[in-house]
DNA sequence: GTGTTGACAATCA
DNA sequence: CTGATTGCCAACA
């Protein structure tokens, strides 16, 4: 479970990527880049600590591979949601479309 | 106050 | 495509 108590940048963080809607995803430097507050590492960090409460599999890397050790989970996330998928030559999942799927602002 | 760490990112070979 | 390198910045010991 959640340990500690979330801080104001943890806060915002968590908010954003709830702003992500279904289908679409951000990048950590994304996030990061919005706020102009922090790195993508930071947002990383606060995803794996309190995570759990949003939309987690919305929030990837900046080019489009998916979270290690959760790839399964996400994948069933993105076939249920329509998120643009980029496979490889055998129809396996690589990581997700960056080019259609990336989600800029809450606003567009 | 100092050093290490990390769900990262951009660049180069 | 993969791998190595450097920069980044909040949290933690």
């Amino acid at each position: 479970m959640v340990t500690g108590h979330p801080t104001d940048f943890a806060e915002r963080v968590l908010g954003i990527a709830e702003s992500i809607p279904p289908g679409r995803v951000m990048s950590y430097g994304d996030i990061a880049e919005y706020m102009g507050e922090a790195g993508p590492r930071q947002v990383g960090r606060v995803l794996s600590q309190w995570g759990g409460g949003v939309a987690w599999w919305r929030v990837i890397h900046a080019d489009g591979s998916l979270l290690a050790g959760h790839e399964r989970e996400a994948v069933a996330r993105y076939l249920e949601e329509g998120t643009p998928l980029r496979r490889g030559r055998d129809g396996a999942v690589s990581g997700v479309d960056m080019r259609r799927a990336r989600w800029l602002t809450p606003d567009r």
